[in-house]
DNA sequence: TCGGAATAACTACAGATGTAGTCAGTAGCG
DNA sequence: CGCTACTGACTACATCTGTAGTTATTCCGA
């Protein structure tokens, strides 16, 4: 029951991700070349994210330090299923079937999910 | 190039993506199963929708007409790319394997995806 | 023909979001 | 030991979104 997390505070939660704990500056060093955001609005972000509880933090002197509360898997499982239910019924065949007629599917891309139903099956 | 398309408005869309041209009023019918929103709620998106040109309207004595002017598989395959790209990366095979770990994909599933890929490549 | 019902247009408003400024406290440098 | 720079907290504000009320017009039925 992950509350929604907007398009800034994800990009903000990817850093995070990535490399954990960061003190705010930090966080905003990592996003500066991305999205160009200042520190105070990483600062926001991070209070927002905090208050949603997704991540936690903890007091290192007169600052804090960022940690993810919410796993990256758990996150991206529940959007795409939210997303794929939305959109496509909860059929995950169209959603591959629409990226794949949009060109979005390289040869390589198909080899490599045939690969993975394999494994799913074996 | 669509412009955002909100979640409520993407109701409206499904709806008339089903039956084209509808007035406001048979719209705002067939939404209200699922929605419950008031004539004056549909109407607001529909104006809203038709300020972005997705949808056309045409006029009928008083009352107006709307029909897409975008088709449902151009929309979802340029939501579905940018969902893709925000969060895995741009690959698809990502996307799947989450999925699949979270038992979002029945054997049924992979059986058709399969057939799919089949396809894809023959 | 006239009045009521339907309809589009306009207005409203709270909460979320993107983006940042201001303020007050404090730790560390000189 | 005092001041400055860094830091979190609070405030700001325009836009988008969800959800609707109000108003002015016009068509249709009586």
């Amino acid at each position: 029951m992950v509350e929604r997390i907007s398009d800034a505070e994800h990009e903000i939660m990817e850093v995070l991700w990535e490399k954990a704990p960061l003190t705010a500056t930090e966080v905003a060093d990592r996003v500066a070349d991305a999205k160009g955001w200042s520190l105070q609005t990483v600062k926001t972000l991070l209070s927002r994210l905090a208050t949603k509880a997704v991540i936690g933090t903890e007091r290192d002197g007169r600052r804090f330090q960022y940690s993810p509360l919410v796993e990256r898997d758990t996150y991206l499982a529940g959007v795409s299923r939210k997303f794929v239910d939305r959109l496509f019924g909860g059929k995950v065949t169209p959603l591959v079937a629409h990226l794949a007629e949009a060109d979005e599917l390289s040869d390589d891309d198909i080899r490599e999910i045939e690969e993975l139903l394999r494994e799913l099956k074996g």
